[in-house]
DNA sequence: GTCGACCCATACATATGTGTCAGGGCTAGA
DNA sequence: TCTAGCCCTGACACATATGTATGGGTCGAC
C-alpha cells in the first residue's frame, strides 16, 4: 500500500516512516516511479517500530536490536529481550506506585461513602503503608537507568 | 543527602537532577550554604521521574502528571493511570512479539537437539504462525502512537 | 592556610524526534 | 489539457534531553 494509507493505519506521520527508513531501521520497496509501497511485513516492522520508539527507545538503541524488527525468529534477539526486561522494570515500578496511590484514593472515596468526612488519618496510614512497601527497594535497586547515551 | 550521593543511588547524573528541578519537576530543599539537600520523599519523587523519564514520558507530559509524583494519594492522578495504560499497550505488544520470536528461536534450538540439522520448514510455520495471530490485530489496532507532541 | 573534593549557576554544544515548507514529479478524472 | 491529490527529496526550524566546560564558593583534612 501507499504511504498515505500506512501512515494512517499505523498512526503515524508519513514523515515519521521516512525517518524510520532514513534511520536505516527498514528498507521499503519502491515502485517503477519511485512511488513507496509498503508490504505487509513493512507494517508489522514499521509497527513494532513504532512501539519501541513510544516506549522510549532511541532510533540507534533500536538499530542496534534489528533482529528484535523482523518477521522470523532467527536473529539473535537476546540483547533486545533484555533491554525490554529493563524497560519493564521501569514500568512495573510505575505502575506499582500509581495503582497504590489509586487504592488510596479509591480507599478514601470509600470511605467518605460511608460516611467520613474526611478521613485524613487513615488515608495517611495507607498511602504511607504502601509507600513504604513499595518503594524502599527502588532507592536500593537504583541503578540501571539505560538511556539513549548509554547505549550500544 | 547531598548530590553526588543522590546521583549515585538514583543511577542519574546531577545534571539530570537539576534539570528535573528546573523543570518544575521537583522542588529540593536548600542547606544554609545553597547546597541542595535530598530528602527521602525527594529521592523516591525523583525516582519516580527518572522512571517516567526512562519509558518515555518528557517533562512536560510528566508536569502534567505531577499528582502522580508525590507520596501521598490524595492528587487525582487518573489521567497518568491512562497514560501508563497506554505505554503498558505499546510494551505488551512488544513483548508479545518479542516472545514469541524467542520462542521460535528455543524451538528450533529444541529441533536441532533432537537431530534435525536445520529444520527450516518447520521453524518457517512457527513464526509465521506466530506472526499471524499476534501481529493481525496490531495492524488493526494501529492508532496510540501519543508523542511529546500531543501530550498536554 | 592550602589542597582536594564537593557544591553552585550559567552557558554552550550535540543528538534526536518531529513539524513544516519548498520545489517538483506522477496519475486519474473533468 | 488542466486540476486535484498524491508522491518524492531536501532543508530549515524547534523542543528536548543530555554532556561538558567555565568560573567560582564551601568544607574538611592535613
Amino acid at each position: 500500500m501507499h504511504a498515505k494509507e500506512a501512515s494512517e493505519r499505523l498512526g503515524i506521520t508519513q514523515r515519521m516512516l521516512r525517518h524510520y527508513e532514513k534511520q536505516g531501521l527498514m528498507s521499503v520497496a519502491r515502485a517503477p516511479n519511485g512511488y513507496r509501497h509498503y508490504s505487509a511485513a513493512d507494517m508489522r516492522r514499521a509497527g513494532r517500530i513504532r512501539d519501541f520508539v513510544a516506549t522510549g527507545f532511541s532510533t540507534r538503541e533500536i538499530r542496534a536490536m534489528s533482529a528484535c524488527l523482523s518477521d522470523d525468529g532467527s536473529g539473535p534477539c537476546e540483547g533486545g529481550i533484555a533491554k525490554m526486561h529493563e524497560k519493564l522494570a521501569h514500568i512495573e515500578r510505575l505502575r506499582a506506585d500509581l495503582d497504590a496511590r489509586r487504592n488510596a484514593v479509591l480507599a478514601r472515596l470509600a470511605a467518605m461513602q460511608d460516611g467520613l468526612a474526611y478521613p485524613e488519618e487513615s488515608l495517611q496510614n495507607l498511602s504511607l503503608a504502601a509507600d513504604q512497601a513499595g518503594r524502599t527497594e527502588l532507592l536500593q535497586s537504583g541503578i540501571g537507568a539505560a538511556h539513549h547515551s548509554s547505549g550500544a
